[in-house]
DNA sequence: GCCGTTTTCGGCCCGACTGTTTTCAGTCG
């Protein structure tokens, strides 16, 4: 089977881990540039290389000779030399032990080297002996700090991310649907919810024939072992080490089977509850009404139904925490969430001007694509050196350039001016006041400093919001799902003050950030403060980002009226400026 | 190892912070 983009991405990348473990210069950046473009190209590297052989390799942005001959090694062979060489000198787990927060290759090599650390166990098994701290290079203060790190690796106990799971579900279930004995296929579960990790996929599908369906899904190629096969259900490990369970279930009971296992169990048990008050019992199979110990069934064919039988709105599965909605629904109160199609623009992404790979033609057409009236362009600033950063005159140059590019795409989209300005250790900003007055969008956001107490980051932030020129905040509290807790910052009172200068809280669809995510959301949804939802797309590829965002927001209870790039440019422009 | 308005060789990777150090290596964005 041919390697995916993925696939090949992580050996290239995992190549440049190792170059920098020996101290090679300017080599692992350009394998890791090389792999950041291949892991996000749309055309598999597989059908590149067979439509167009080396030559079509070397023309993908990033990938030169040497590195387009590794890849045609690794898609005639399945194997590379070169990568095998690294991984037998030092066998060690990259992108596991890189997980760690504060771990990079040097201190890999070095823990490998003296202490034979290979994996996270052993990282942990050493560190708890006291080892780390006796290195060379190591102290109290890391030994405790890796401690941390893997505890917080394993609080987020092997779930995957929405970003990551999603497109991966729905080609399962765009598959399921083409069988011929397949009625209807659709992923519940906390996709379904677009809870921002998944633990496992759940897919119900509607057919006559389980057995035929439980036999193709059991030997899909991406099945690593079957965990479990039974008639109604089966389970299978895919070799990425996600797990998918699969229910077939008859089409009489398609919505009450749906509304189980969409969950949440929370949401489940308030339903279940309140059917019985109701003298009704609930289940996967449907609602029955219960008479001197008679059941009925009465509705299950639709989720619509059932919610109607039990005297309530329908509602959507982003929903359905049990957090309030069931109240909400049985008083038909429910809010109408922002839908997918709401979006008119982007108010945050990079370019190749700074840390973005494409230019800001190519960020615009990408815009023009999802149907978008505007997108500004928000590359970063000169305090985040690595990027690049522009400083005031390169601001000024890239926004004669957006002018440029504006008057050639002839109102197909309209590209606003815009920045992502750091914020500074003492809350002002990275860029002149004359230059940020002159700019459609300025967002402001936390790049450094993000140990400092919560009081000194919440005003920090809050000072950044007092500036006028100020529109956004974005990613307010700086976490990365999985990888990086949150800055401590108050986040009652960024909303506070942002009720008070009429500053943008941004909801940041980036699938590592989702920040705000979806309970803080909801908190500016009840103060009324306006958010933005935003790729934060640094290529043309991840403007798709914004569906997850959109996805936070409803799960956080956001309606259109909350956020303002959902709105028509004039009246988003307007509020902005007001 | 890649790239080209610096154009086929010589730049690219900056600045701040942390924790380990007494002058700096490693990590991060």
């Amino acid at each position: 089977m041919a390697l995916s983009n993925l696939e090949v991405a992580k050996i290239i990348r995992e190549i440049g881990e190792y170059l920098e473990m020996r101290d090679v210069p300017f080599k692992p950046r350009a394998y890791e540039k090389a792999a950041l473009i291949i892991g996000d190209l749309e055309e598999e590297v597989s059908e590149i290389y067979k439509n167009g052989g080396l030559k079509a390799l070397e023309e993908i942005p990033g990938v030169g000779v040497s590195i387009a001959e590794k890849i045609e090694e690794l898609l005639k062979t399945g194997r590379l030399k070169y990568y095998e060489d690294f991984k037998r000198k030092a066998p060690v787990n990259l992108s596991e032990l890189t997980a760690v927060e504060g771990l990079g290759p040097k201190s890999i090599r070095k823990l490998y080297q003296k202490l034979g650390v290979r994996n996270i166990r052993g990282l942990e098994k050493a560190a708890r002996a006291g080892k780390i701290k006796n290195l060379e290079g190591f102290g109290k203060k890391s030994e405790e700090k890796i401690l941390t790190g893997i505890e917080f690796l394993k609080k987020s106990g092997g779930r995957f991310l929405l970003g990551n799971v999603l497109p991966l579900a729905k080609m399962l279930e765009e598959r399921l649907r083409k069988l011929p004995d397949v009625e209807k296929a659709i992923v519940a579960g906390s996709t379904r919810r677009r809870k921002e990790t998944i633990g496992d996929i759940d897919i119900l599908v509607i057919s006559r024939k389980s057995q035929k369906v439980m036999d193709y899904f059991t030997s899909m190629p991406e099945v690593a072992n079957v965990v479990a096969v039974g008639e109604t259900k089966s389970s299978v490990k895919l070799s990425s080490g996600l797990d998918v369970d699969m229910r077939v279930v008859p089409l009489e009971s398609y919505g009450a089977a749906l509304n189980y296992f969409t969950g949440s169990k929370d949401h489940n048990v308030a339903l279940r509850r309140l059917a019985m008050e109701k003298k009704m019992k609930l289940n996967e199979y449907g609602l029955f009404s219960v008479k001197s110990g008679k059941e009925k069934r009465i509705a299950g064919r639709t989720e619509e139904e059932i919610y109607k039988v039990l005297g309530m709105e329908y509602m959507e599965p982003e929903m359905r925490e049990n957090t309030g909605e069931i109240e909400l629904a049985l008083k038909h109160k429910l809010p109408k969430l922002i839908g997918y199609g709401d979006m008119q623009g982007d108010l945050q992404t990079q370019t190749e001007w700074t840390d973005g790979s494409d230019s800001i033609e190519e960020m615009a057409r990408a815009g023009i694509k999802l149907g978008l009236e505007y997108i500004a362009i928000t590359d970063h600033t000169k305090r985040l050196a690595m990027t690049g950063g522009l400083d005031g005159k390169m601001v000024l140059k890239q926004m004669a350039e957006i002018d440029r590019i504006n008057k050639k795409l002839k109102g197909k989209i309209k590209i606003l001016k815009g920045t992502e300005c750091d914020i500074l250790k003492d809350g002002s900003l990275d860029l002149p006041d004359n230059v940020l007055s002159k700019l459609d969008i300025v967002g402001v956001s936390i790049h450094s400093l993000f140990n400092l107490s919560e009081n000194d980051q919440t005003e920090r932030i809050k000072k950044a919001m007092s500036n006028p020129n100020v529109d956004i905040v974005f990613h307010p509290t700086g976490r990365l799902i999985n990888r990086r807790e949150a800055y401590k910052v108050n986040i009652d009172e960024l909303i506070t003050h942002a009720q008070k200068t009429g500053t943008v809280l941004e909801a940041n669809a980036e699938p590592n950030r989702l920040d705000l995510k979806d309970e803080y959301i909801k908190k500016c949804v009840e103060a009324g403060v306006k958010m933005s939802i935003d790729s934060d797309a640094h290529s043309a590829a991840q403007a798709g980002f914004l569906e997850l965002g959109i996805a936070q927001a409803r799960r956080g209870w956001a309606e259109k009226k909350d956020i303002i790039n959902a709105w028509p440019l004039g009246k988003m422009l307007r509020f902005l400026k007001g």
